[in-house]
DNA sequence: CTTGACTCGGTAGTATGGTACGGAGTGTAG
DNA sequence: CTACACTCCGTACCATACTACCGAGTCAAG
């Protein structure tokens, strides 16, 4: 048994159907063969495929982003440094976002303190603060 | 002179156009006076109302918080304590997300030193540790 | 051979926060 | 009075990543 049906896939990548068929219409899986009846046939290396999608998800890579990675896994002309740049540009990315929340977080925190938590919202202190703050 | 057209509250807020008019549609900004023309026509109060939710988008809030802590503002019944509690929470969102990043970020930088940089993408460390990686 | 699960393709909807467009009417400066 | 900028409304579109729905065809077990 060589050939998978796109719910066999799924279950496998633990994907759903429509997600694979989404990703193909993106560009992030092949076309595959098909059957006679035109149901798609899929071979076991699909399922690494989807599961490389998955990680690279998880490592915070866009659709688009992990599309390239894939196809530069195959073109010999790009080498091992222009993944590595991804990677550290993603990291970069990653870092940014930190800091953005990190901004957040701290001025949240900032107006958080100065309100007792008592008395009406027409006199809270927070949304006081986050009428007047911010002047720049 | 007290009455401000659509264009001018932009200005002075520094939002587009079109953008007070999508925030009227969600709710975050009511529906304003008309002349008989059936332009909108604003007073200043709505500069200030503009400028609380770029502040509060600034935090980290949503325009449907956003909403929320606007209609707060407003209701007599709500305690500076409901509004306490909605910024605590947005906090832990924003902690969980630092976390997040700071998961995906150790992931890349494990990845991206693994990584020599030189080679085909064909024995690319990275490709190979996102292929790999996340047997749990 | 029937029945139920699966698959097909295309389109539409979800949430988020807007931006753009187009034809018609309005406001105002020169 | 004529330009030209501004405004009206509705709708469609951008990116992101899916999910849902439809009628029709197909596959496999019993």
């Amino acid at each position: 048994m060589k050939s998978l049906t796109i719910g066999q896939l799924a279950k496998r990548a633990e994907v759903g159907v429509e997600t694979v068929r989404f990703y193909e219409r993106k560009g992030l899986l092949e076309e595959p063969d098909r059957r006679a009846s035109g149901y798609r046939q899929y071979d076991e290396g699909v399922v690494q495929r989807l599961q490389f999608i998955r990680r690279a998800k998880e490592l915070g890579f866009t659709l688009n982003e992990i599309k390239d990675l894939l196809s530069l896994r195959l073109d010999p002309s790009t080498s091992c440094a222009d993944v590595k740049q991804r990677a550290e540009n993603k990291i970069t990315d990653i870092e940014q976002k930190i800091r953005t929340l990190q901004r957040m977080k701290r001025a949240l925190v900032k107006v958080t303190k100065s309100c007792s938590g008592s008395g009406p919202t027409t006199e809270c202190p927070i949304l006081e603060a986050i009428e007047a703050n911010g002047k720049k």
